[in-house]
DNA sequence: AAAGATTGAAGGTTCAATCTTA
DNA sequence: TAAGATTGAACCTTCAATCTTT
């Protein structure tokens, strides 16, 4: 049996999903750059160890929390270590934790009021509350429907 | 004067915006990687020449319909082209007009109904008329402010 | 063998410099 | 000089292979 092509509708819908995002993350993320040098996976690692680990984190539960693989992460905090973002302590045999470093920490804090500032423009003050409604209740249920 | 952090209500919606699109999107990149062995910029340069222009485009009209910029659109289509998916010809001058080959064709052919597929499965199936009315005027003119 | 992580190569993206034609 | 495109280097991501500890 074939498969029926998308509508015009189906496909005006799907360009919209695919592009705003891509959009909007994109401006975010060159924002934090021009401010700081932060990529937006510098940017995602930094914050999320200190808003779940206040400092450090188990490297598995680092990479599970941000949907990546372990060998991206482990190429991405390579890459940070050297430039004295983050550093790694050997904890009894084969687990790793990531620890946020001191110019890391400063770093984080110079971007975190461009990071505000830029969803706030880009993407928080352009909806209206019906809006947020929506997406928070729509996004989050597909996002847990993908089992992550 | 300081910038006040984002809310808690404010981060969830900035994460379920930047996750869920990144997951649909990534399943339905790998669903047709799988089948094809089409990336999803393959498949995005292969559709647009169809779709847009018939199977050809100017290279300067297809970078701004992909909101690529001409260097990743150039080593793109270098990269198609030494796998026999496009051509490129010059036209006037400095012109440059991009078009399907045969087994882009039909490769693009082969990925259109798993796209179709991939798209209503992870996507359309999981969302209700409401949904979807909401989404398409809200991306709409999220992506229609930023000037794209 | 399974879990946690690293490595190297190949492929994709970005940045700055360059080339050619209008 | 500006428009349209290419190039090469650096950086990022993915894939498969590997290493170490349990």
């Amino acid at each position: 049996m074939r498969t029926k092509s998308l509508s015009t509708d189906e496909l005006r819908i799907w360009h919209a999903f695919k592009m705003s995002r891509e959009i909007v993350v994109g401006i975010v993320a060159r924002d934090i750059a021009e401010a700081t040098r932060l990529s937006g996976a510098d940017f995602g690692v930094l914050s999320l160890l200190e808003e779940l680990g206040g400092g450090e984190l188990r490297q598995q539960v680092l990479a599970t929390s941000m949907h990546w693989d372990k060998t991206r992460l482990s190429h991405q905090l390579t890459r940070m270590q050297s430039r004295g973002l983050v550093l790694r302590r050997l904890m009894s045999g084969r687990v790793v934790i990531v620890q946020i470093a001191k110019k890391g920490r400063e770093v984080l804090a110079a971007a975190l009021p461009v990071h505000a500032a830029a969803i706030r423009r880009n993407l928080l003050e352009k909806l209206t509350k019906r809006d947020i409604d929506s997406i928070l209740e729509t996004f989050t249920r597909l996002t847990v429907s993908m089992g992550r």
